[in-house]
DNA sequence: CGACTGGTTGAGTGGTCTCAAGTCCTGTGG
DNA sequence: CCACAGGACTTGAGACCACTCAACCAGTCG
């Protein structure tokens, strides 16, 4: 199933990047002694909400989707996580279970540090910890974001606001635009916009007769994104 | 405007239950000597969205609440904090501008620490570091909670949902039933339902006339917690 | 006693959800 | 290569929840 390298995380192109930045060469020979690289394909899910987490998982390449599943069975994105990033350690740290389930969204590579050694390195490590801090305010900070939009703003809004954010996030220049490559379902793209899937289509379609966007299948091309940020303000243009 | 004291962190009642609980003798003598103790009369702001910080604030006694203003002027409340806690260090770590006001709910008692010292104490204690981490670790799950609420759950359900939480916080036991003694308005309770004042009252009103809850001016006895953990789930009772 | 802030309730509207039909893709097996 | 099945996507129609606007009441403070 899984196809176990053991590239080093010295030669990682992601790690200054991510959380591991700032370790110094013996805590990263540590780090590379103790962990296992796997290849995971698309829609292979890596953790579940409710397991019990074992270590930590740090992104070598590519897309993974973090989300809560509802009662009612629905997903709701929370997180979109990419190369260089980690995964997992909030739930290590509060010796809790996963909150999140986590689902790869194209093939990638992620590596596993175990636990024993992650902590190992974080108690002797005020970098690490510092690292970890600012990674989580900033995640905290996000949130505050969503909460504000998702009580504030009108679905329209909100649509418009998951456009400029993958852009932001995932977006490749192009002559006249800009290409957001990710493949996301319109379903994911309604959850991270929190609405339903037929609002989030109904309002796609719209900013793309406006000519704001085009749509290739999953491709999403930003043609104006000035026009789009004051959709997200609810502004005229 | 303010009555600096001097009340020693040693003595203070609410530090076990707050991020400063593991601290050796040291340090929280060192924390003792360069923080100050401030008085805050209720709809004092302690300080603004936007400022840049100059330490922490740890509240020694009293309800804060938090919140983003909207450029509509809208109020956000993003959280709630009380005796024990600390806020604003995030802003420090990610060393940005504070993302949320903060403003005084009931008359309270918060110290200070300055910056240097607040760092100078956090770069040598891996276990104040680690518990900053778990707060942490907790406010981004508590908030990813938030964001499913707001995102799949009518605002009946979310309501119910703020009554119930309110009363796990704040609420103490009386016969047949639990008082919830904290000053929020209407207003404060429809944010944090994310909803709009006038739907939050007649949910409150609708949960009144059902039995679930009394209302007496700003307090609110919850009489059927069960009940209204089944409106949480959309479910009859 | 006004003026003001906070709370409550009513009426009407419109945005968003639900349900449903139908089309477009993609992968699979013949 | 084509036929087909199943999933993903799109669009329409109708219903309803929640928001807006507005009037009114209760309490408080100068």
């Amino acid at each position: 199933m899984f196809h176990c390298g053991s590239k080093s995380c010295e030669s990682c192109e992601s790690r200054d990047q991510g959380v591991f930045k700032e370790l110094s060469p013996a805590e990263l020979a540590l780090l590379s002694r103790c962990k296992t690289s796997n290849h995971y394909k698309k829609k292979q899910v890596i953790f579940y909400e409710g397991n019990a987490p074992y270590g930590v998982h740090c992104v070598r390449k590519g897309k993974i989707k973090l989300f809560r599943t509802t009662p009612q069975g629905r997903e709701q994105i929370v997180r979109l996580v990419s190369s260089g990033e980690a995964m997992g350690f909030k739930a290590l740290l509060s010796s809790d279970n996963y909150s999140l389930t986590a689902e790869v969204l194209e093939d990638s590579e992620i590596c596993f540090v175990d636990k024993k050694a992650f902590f190992e390195i974080l108690d002797h490590s005020p970098k690490l910890a510092r690292t970890l801090l600012e990674t989580l305010a900033d995640e905290v900070k996000s949130q505050e974001k969503t909460i504000c939009s998702f009580s504030q703003k009108s679905v329209r809004e909100r649509v418009a606001e998951t456009v400029l954010m993958l852009n932001e996030k995932y977006g490749s220049r192009a002559e006249g635009g800009s290409t957001i490559t990710i493949p996301l379902k319109r379903e994911d793209i309604a959850t991270l916009s929190g609405t339903v899937l037929e609002s989030a289509v109904r309002y796609l379609s719209e900013f793309k007769k406006d000519g704001m966007i085009e749509l290739k299948g999953r491709e999403i091309i930003v043609r104006n994104s000035e026009r789009l940020l004051a959709v997200t303000q609810n502004k005229l243009l």
